[in-house]
RNA sequence: GCUCCCUUCGUCUAUCGGUUAGGACGCCAGGUUUUCAACCUGGAAAGAGGGGUUCGAUUCCCCUAGGGAGUGCCA
């Protein structure tokens, strides 16, 4: 028999404040992959966990909000998500044990009295202490503060940045119950994760500092410290902290903007996580790859080229029937039976000239011409030349004959007219391109014309040769 | 102020004491070309500064500078 390994538990723990923003959604990310990667034990969970203790700023939406965004970056969770709030008694519980155990104790200084001593230690340097931690009473509700050690050392083992030793000294006795009775977010934390089975804390450093005084709390209550995972956050493209008017948007925004789930996922993975010389990472390479030594100390800047970069390979790679689905409600307009099929006929060629999702409308522009349409300003020009509509005319008449409609046997029917005809390329490609495409963005034009097809390319052309017959 | 963290091309990063310091995005040049792209080839571009340790440091240690986090009966 050999020894099963242990199941490995991670939660994400977002304040349902707003939106999923993307330096949240890149954490989820991380514990998400650490819990579900191939190399994860059997029965390893990720878990969630809604951080509502703040009533005041508790929006219902919000978790609706955040929940979507995961769901839609193709992040799922195990069981229900927890609510915090809801478990209030039983953190007020683990507060008083810790009190009847003589690890924590009332205290009773607040308000100014509290600023005052607390401005004080500052002042001199000091750690800040409460009058009461010996013993005294002190009239009305009392707060319950944890009896954290004064000397020496906590030195918290972090899979990320390595071992961090705070001195005590650094830590005061933080507050764990409320003088009303309701939990701080420091003992709400430490109970929830262990009663979750939490084996892995993956989160954000700005919780670096926290893990010392949340470890505090472990070992007073002598339970299973987690292994910590404090990962870097990601900064703007100008280095501050990540603002709305840099980037910090919902996922459902870069939804918007035209990313694929996988896309957006690559390249939040991307930004501290590396695997040598990898840039494209599909969620199935993720998957197989990923652990927790990938991950760098330094924060990233959010690069939005880069991030559309990578969406374009994963755009590519659609299949072409997938990528007309996926890019129909980009386009601002419903699509007739044909117009779909010359765009999956596209596909091809419209694909690696898009980054996000919303660049088919330009890509796809030529397609989506509805007749009639007019050909105007700079595009006109070749129709105006000598003998262009000459050439238009006799084309048109070949195109109607032409059997093989493909790319190749076009471009070929194409340069044997301009031969037989004795005349450049030059005199017959561009009319015929702005006769087509009004200008527009086009591939070759045997492609175009393949695309179009035959009634719509002929179709084109009479519209132009009638409105230039007179 | 104090505590803690971070620092390789403009950006994301590789390197786990010995490399012409590699890749990607972006940029520039050339090629291809009937439009716009795409594509191909090439190029410029980095170890914050200063001390150590070592035969040898981007890599290990210290200091400085810069950036960030925390210092709440917020989360």
């Amino acid at each position: 028999m050999t020894a099963q390994p242990k199941p490995i538990v991670t939660r994400f723990a977002p304040s349902p404040t707003g939106y999923l923003h993307i330096g949240g959604a890149r954490t989820a990310l991380f514990s998400w992959l650490y819990a579900r990667r191939a190399k994860a034990p059997q029965g390893s969970k990720f878990l969630l966990r809604i951080e509502d203790t703040d009533r005041a700023r508790y929006h219902e939406e919000a978790v609706t909000a955040i929940l979507d965004g995961l769901t839609w970056l193709g992040i799922d969770w195990d069981g229900e998500p927890i609510s915090q709030f809801a478990r209030a008694d039983r953190h007020a519980d683990v507060a008083q044990q810790l009190l009847a155990d003589g690890k924590a104790y009332r205290c009773w200084l607040a308000g100014d009295a509290l600023d005052a001593a607390r401005a004080e230690a500052r002042d001199n340097n000091i750690r800040f202490t409460s009058p009461y931690r010996d013993g005294g009473e002190g009239e009305g509700p009392a707060s319950i503060r944890l009896k954290a050690p004064l000397d020496g050392d906590t030195v918290i083992e972090d899979a990320v940045q390595g071992a961090v030793t705070f001195p005590n000294q650094s830590l005061d006795d933080m507050v764990l119950l409320r003088s009303d009775g309701t939990p701080t977010y420091m003992l709400a934390v430490v109970v929830d994760d262990h009663d979750m089975g939490v084996t892995h804390v993956i989160r954000g450093d700005d919780h670096l500092i926290n893990a010392g005084r949340q470890q505090q709390i472990y070992e007073a209550l002598d339970w299973d410290v987690p292994v910590w995972a404090h990962v870097p956050l990601i900064h703007g493209p100008d280095g501050k902290k990540l603002s709305k008017r840099h980037g910090a948007l919902g996922v459902e925004a870069y939804r918007d903007e035209g990313y694929l789930p996988e896309g957006l996922m690559n390249g939040l993975l991307r930004m501290g996580w590396s695997h040598g010389d990898d840039e494209i990472i599909p969620k199935n390479k993720a998957l197989e790859w990923f652990d927790l030594d990938g991950l760098g100390k330094a924060p990233a800047r959010l690069d939005p080229d880069k991030l559309a970069s990578i969406n374009g390979h994963f755009i590519v790679d659609m299949p072409d029937d997938v990528f007309v689905e996926t890019i129909t409600p980009y386009l601002n307009q419903g699509l007739s039976d044909d117009q779909r099929l010359m765009l999956v006929r596209g596909a091809r060629f419209l694909k690696p000239r898009m980054k996000l999702l919303t660049d088919a409308v330009t890509a796809a522009g030529f397609v989506l011409l509805a007749r009639p349409f007019d050909v105007g300003g700079k595009a006109a020009k070749p129709l105006r030349k000598e003998g262009a509509m000459d050439h238009l005319s006799r084309l048109r008449e070949a195109l109607e004959k032409q059997d093989d409609w493909s790319p190749t046997a076009l471009d070929d029917r194409l340069q044997a007219y301009a031969d037989e005809v004795g005349v450049g390329f030059g005199q017959v490609g561009p009319p015929l391109r702005a006769a087509l495409t009004a200008g527009l963005p086009s591939p070759s034009i045997g492609e175009t014309l393949h695309v179009l097809g035959r009634e719509e390319a002929i179709a084109r052309l009479d519209q132009t040769l009638s409105e230039h017959s007179s």
